[in-house]
DNA sequence: CAGACCAATCTGGTTAACCAGTTATAATTA
DNA sequence: TAATTATAACTGGTTAACCAGATTGGTCTG
């Protein structure tokens, strides 16, 4: 048979063309949930499409939590009903890739309640992680140095600090984006970095002293000086 | 050679064990942003695991913007430096599997953020759209059945409007947990469906009429029946 | 006739072989 | 000798073959 080398948007499409047809295939035969989707060889076959395509897609599914994978038995649909299963996958066809603007809306509406939470919640063992990172990246500030990782992590140590699990993961999946969109449009060469040291600090006392009204306050401010450059991205 | 039958826990934890690998090679090699990773054969080779668990772990690296696969060529460490590098490396390994809690302060977060921006931001499609969802809700809890998909849907209408592509993806990701969890614990037997028909109308009314602050109270109302049996949980 | 048992089949997961660009190296030539 | 071309090795992606547990249908036994 032969092999064809694809582009990323390209296998993109190929995928949610396979994911639709699954769709319609459960229409077709009024799957309810707890009821065995067809085998992947099967499915590739009928799709004339490979099977490891139809391991994309399938797995790309059960990432929604819309089908569920059991080994040696099959791939079951989950237990939302076909009415959600179907708006959820219109919704997951239709998703556009996240722009700039989006990212930062969410990381700054996420990190404004973290940061509330972890003023509530912070442990012992939390402090210590924000300081070593607040630490490093002062020691880089003060010289003039990029300090856009040390900036991160400190940032990061938050997320963890809020003793919410999922916040602090979708702080992990949108911050190497903005980073990488930071670094192109080089946001934080204006000596940005130095201002950062104290308001870092302050947030960082705000925590300590566990007043999370203060701890938002801060870090609004830190927000402000950050952003305020990037209105034309 | 002998084929395994791993849990989804061990694997997730072999995987765990190759990706701190790779952390540990990228240090000592010292690789750089830019920098090509070895091949996969020979990471395969070198930690005495199959090539398709590397690929995996690969893949997870690349999820979160760690890592850079390009075809035919090799993988590349992406555009953030060492230190984010082992800091979020160290994240990743650390997250834990989110727990309702974390689910439900994520979700109430996200969609109070989200009705706002859907009533600043609607078009007259999305205002189709919601009615549509809220229509089909209405239907179902008039006659006492089960409505959780369609309040589900009509939830996800409004993180469609508010026009922010990253909270309308991390919208996707949880609400089927949600939903699970939900019908575990049968949250939603006890009429709460009636009650929701007018809380959904109130906020349907409030993004309709493009005031950001009403439709935010009436969703805090709508949360406020819906969870507060959920104490317990 | 009902229930236990067994073999053939089917399943998702895993491994190995293969493909076609990419890249580094060596041979060639001006 | 330096630039250029040709060739061989290498790479991530793709396909096909294989594995062992789960399922199913029929058979045998009580």
């Amino acid at each position: 048979m032969k092999i064809e080398i694809l582009t990323r948007t390209e296998n993109q499409e190929i995928q949610n063309e396979i994911i639709s047809k699954i769709r319609d295939l459960m229409n077709y035969k009024n799957l309810e949930p707890g009821d065995k989707l067809p085998s992947e060889r099967m499915l590739s076959e009928k799709f004339s499409v490979s099977r490891s395509n139809v391991r994309e897609a399938i797995q790309k599914l059960e990432f929604y939590g819309l089908l569920v994978s059991k080994p040696q038995s099959g791939t079951f649909v989950a237990d939302i009903g076909q009415v959600a299963m179907n708006g959820m996958i219109e919704d997951i066809l239709r998703l556009k890739e996240p722009d700039f603007k989006s990212l930062v809306e969410t990381r700054i509406l996420l990190e404004l309640k973290a940061v509330r939470l972890a003023a509530q919640r912070r442990t012992e063992q939390d402090l210590i992680q924000m300081k070593k990172a607040l630490e490093a990246y002062s020691e880089k500030a003060k010289n003039g140095e990029d300090a856009v990782q040390e900036d991160l992590l400190f940032h990061l140590a938050i997320a963890k600090a809020s003793g919410n699990s999922t916040m602090n993961t979708f702080m992990l999946i949108i911050t190497p984006e903005i980073i990488t969109k930071f670094e192109e449009h080089h946001v934080c060469d204006k000596g940005l970095a130095f201002m950062g040291i104290q308001e870092h600090q302050d947030i960082y006392d705000a925590i300590e002293v566990q007043d999370p009204q203060l701890a938002k306050e801060k870090m609004k401010v830190h927000f402000k000086t950050l952003y305020q450059y990037c209105y034309n991205i």
